[in-house]
DNA sequence: ATGTATGCAAAACATTTGCACCTGG
DNA sequence: CCAGGTGCAAATGTTTTGCATACAT
């Protein structure tokens, strides 16, 4: 369990932030909207506000525990923070969101970054496309 | 003039259109929000609606005559398509946006992506950090 | 003429905030 | 006990939409 993390990012160990964490842990779409955690906690019968998910989302982002995207122009998407920087493949026809990490480009950023004179705090990289139709 | 891409992008040729394309041609910031290119009609006294922007923006966008970015979670930004594709560093302090383009991650993604059986139809790659302060 | 575009106001969303009440340490 | 957290409703900011009018071809 790791109400200890959300300890150690001074806050307190409630029950909203304990359960929006499980719920991460949990969902196998590992990339959840506000609303898909909401919706997840009702599901559940907890009775959390939307507001509270919105809170408790911004202050685990800040404090590193999960890690926030915009995939799309609508609307943000957290993961849980596995510690393990990674980049995403998402599917434009199902909306299926892969991993992937290349040491490559990882490498090339930073040596781009430095001839333009630009400290890298974070970045993005999104591929959005299709996956070979052999599944779903 | 470029009338000639709105009419190839099978749209008419109105005055919003042609105002909207030629504020982003001569905007020396090259990424511009719909409220951005709205203050910068106002400013030159045309009477264009919000609404008309936003329409005009994603027709364009569609057409590919503009690119459509999502910088920040809080808003959109445009980009005349100049026809060369290129990625963007965002200065966390100032929002200087510098564009660059890299062989090397290009490559890297397209053989990446054939590794996972995925096809690209576009990509975002977003550096957020900043500059070295010598100058603003 | 006539199908498109436009402007305006209203609606639709995603997200944030104010405030009175609750709760964890 | 009491600072910090929560729920609710209202506010905010961005983008979309309905509709009556205006315009390009």
């Amino acid at each position: 369990m790791e109400s200890s993390d959300i300890k150690k990012a001074g806050l307190k160990v409630t029950l909203p932030r304990m359960k929006i964490l499980q719920i991460l842990e949990a969902s196998e779409q590992r990339h959840m909207s506000a609303e898909d955690i909401y919706k997840a906690l009702i599901e559940e019968g907890e009775e959390v506000g939307l507001a509270t998910v919105y809170r408790v989302l911004t202050q685990f982002a800040t404090a590193g525990l999960v890690v926030r995207h915009y995939f799309d122009g609508t609307s943000a998407v957290y993961e849980l923070n596995r510690g393990e920087h990674h980049d995403h493949m998402v599917c434009l026809r199902t909306g299926k969101v892969v991993e992937f990490y290349d040491e490559i480009i990882e490498k090339r950023q930073l040596e781009l970054a430095s001839e333009y004179g630009f400290k890298i705090h974070d970045h993005s990289l999104i591929l959005y496309g299709e996956f070979d139709e052999t599944d779903e």
